[in-house]
RNA sequence: GCCCCCAUCGUCUAGAGGCCCAGGACGCCACCCUUUCAAGGUGGAGAUCAGGGGUUCGAAUCCCCUUGGGGGCACCA
């Protein structure tokens, strides 16, 4: 019988879901779709202080945005409801106090101040910054609370925890090395270590999937568990995911958070993609790879152990592909929201001319408010000298822009095709390279010498705005002093 | 400082003793296509598999050491 897969994502809500922290829900969940399993969502606020208002909120909307969906959790409930640590804390007080009755865990009533002079006298000492046990085997009876009282849990002092992970095999540490770790605090809420262990064990999750900088604090957690007499569910510590210079990815680090690539207009498709990427493969040839084949194939023995560095360029690549896939009606209606300002006065027939033109040029959709701003502005800014072509001096420039507009009002029907065809003539019978020609119109017409295909630009521009356009630059070039001789 | 983890092209990675004088992808370069830019196509440069010792008939793959990188050492998660 197969064993019954329960896996959870579990953040806290103190800002922003961060690539990393959006990653480990990434593993979570495809591994609980692969297996059939159950995904949960489960806030971890147990910090009142650092707990920001509204951060809840934007986890689960970039969860939604990615279409990552919960079976159990916030919003939805479910078997083991609530979700929400700060509305469970009796069940993590009641597990504190069975350790405590069962000599497993003692009451500290030692000041920060006290700890922290410990803390700077061990450094200076050149020791680990470690508690001293001072209240250790006080036997201090239940305070009377509000108290400065802290409730600590008794680590062996000394031997050797074994602890498995499932990516890296066992990992040793000598008991001596690990403090007395405060598992309740003094505000009477728990830490991460007492109330992550309590509802793991009571939502009966199986694997514990998350960011490898927990590796260090797994002994302790083993130890919580087999004191509390838990089941230890498998734990799987994820590679962590780097910046550019090979340190932890943080806000150093420009965009780090999932909505900010939200606002970049990177599709969730293809961040679902690139993320799924990071510590894990499917082969040595697969790069694009769907959602449903990523749920099909996903498994824990193909991640990875080492760190995994962030590559904006090969995101970029992957986003572009996907910008690509979409269907021009689906681009059109998400490009829309990334024009520019300028944009807003025009027609709705012409913006949706324009839209298309970039489709297949935009690596991510807020590149589109630049990519077409020529196609709204009134009078263009023409760069130093990117009106003069080469070969070409200005009297002939302004006559060969001058023809061109005759020859484009000439040109009925005004379509990209009819459009080429004549302009093409024209270059022909003045005895010049087409993309001479070409170019001089481009820059005229768009003060950009990267733009989408002229003939459609043309088209799309309309014979107006090619006319004044055209008369504008001729202007130009006439302010322009002749090189001297 | 102490503890833990990691180590294949710049980057993401394939590789679980012979298939590998190491494969794919991004990026980079060149060429082709072409009115520019993209896209696409073709080709190329790029890793003495961090270094050194073992084990073995045989090692990128197993073991040890060194080095390097990262993470962790809170009444934060």
């Amino acid at each position: 019988m197969k064993e019954n897969i329960r896996v959870r994502y579990a953040p806290s809500p103190t800002g922003d879901p961060h690539i990393g922290n959006i990653r480990t829900a990434i593993f979570n969940w495809l591994f609980a779709r692969n297996q059939k399993g159950t995904f949960i969502v489960r806030i971890e606020d147990t910090d009142q202080k650092r707990t920001v208002t509204g951060a809840t909120d934007t986890i689960l909307r970039a969860l939604e945005w990615l279409e990552i969906e919960w079976d159990e959790g916030p919003g939805i409930g479910g078997p083991y409801a609530p979700y929400i640590q700060s509305e469970r804390v009796d069940s993590y007080r009641n597990a504190a106090q069975i350790l405590l009755d069962e000599g497993k865990a003692y009451y500290c009533t030692c000041s920060p101040e006290r700890l922290q002079k410990i803390r700077l006298e061990q450094q200076t000492l050149r020791l680990p910054p470690k508690y001293d046990r001072h209240c250790r085997d006080l036997n201090t009876s239940k305070p009377v609370y509000p108290t400065e009282a802290v409730i600590r849990f008794k680590m062996p002092l000394e031997g050797t925890i074994v602890f498995t992970d499932t990516i890296r095999g066992d990992v040793k540490f000598d008991a001596g090395v690990l403090d007395d770790f405060v598992i309740l605090k003094s505000d009477g809420y728990p830490t991460y270590h007492l109330a992550s262990t309590v509802d793991d064990h009571t939502m009966a999750i199986s694997h514990v999937m998350r960011a490898e900088e927990w590796l260090p604090s797994a002994p302790k957690h083993q130890l919580l568990y087999q004191a509390l007499n838990y089941q230890m569910p498998k734990f799987v510590h994820l590679p962590i995911i780097l910046g550019t210079d090979k340190s932890k990815l943080s806000k150093r680090h420009g965009a780090t958070s999932i909505m900010d690539f939200q606002k970049m207009g990177y599709l969730p498709s293809a961040m679902l993609n690139f993320m799924a990427l990071l510590g894990w493969s499917l082969d040595d040839k697969t790069d694009i790879i769907s959602k449903t084949s990523l749920i099909e194939n996903f498994s824990i023995d193909r991640i990875g152990a080492s760190p995994a560095i962030f590559d904006r360029d090969k995101l970029n690549w992957l986003n572009g592909i996907y910008i690509r896939q979409l269907d021009p009606k689906s681009f059109a209606n998400q490009a829309l929201p990334f024009l520019s300002d300028e944009s807003k006065g025009f027609e709705s027939a012409y913006v949706q001319k324009v839209i298309p033109l970039v489709q297949e040029r935009v690596k991510f959709l807020s590149e589109i408010s630049e990519a077409t701003s020529f196609f709204f502005q009134d009078t263009l800014d023409y760069a130093d000298g990117n009106l003069t072509q080469k070969d070409l001096d200005l009297t002939i420039s302004r006559d060969l822009l001058q023809q061109s507009m005759s020859t484009l009002e000439k040109t009925n029907p005004f379509l990209h095709e009819t459009i080429e065809e004549n302009l093409r003539n024209l270059a022909k019978r003045l005895e010049l390279k087409p993309g001479q020609l070409f170019g001089l119109i481009r820059v005229a017409l768009t003060a950009s010498k990267a733009t989408p295909p002229l003939f459609t630009t043309i088209e799309t521009l309309g014979l107006d705005r090619c006319v004044q356009r055209l008369q504008q630059a001729i202007n130009n070039l006439g302010t322009i002093l002749p090189p001297p001789k």
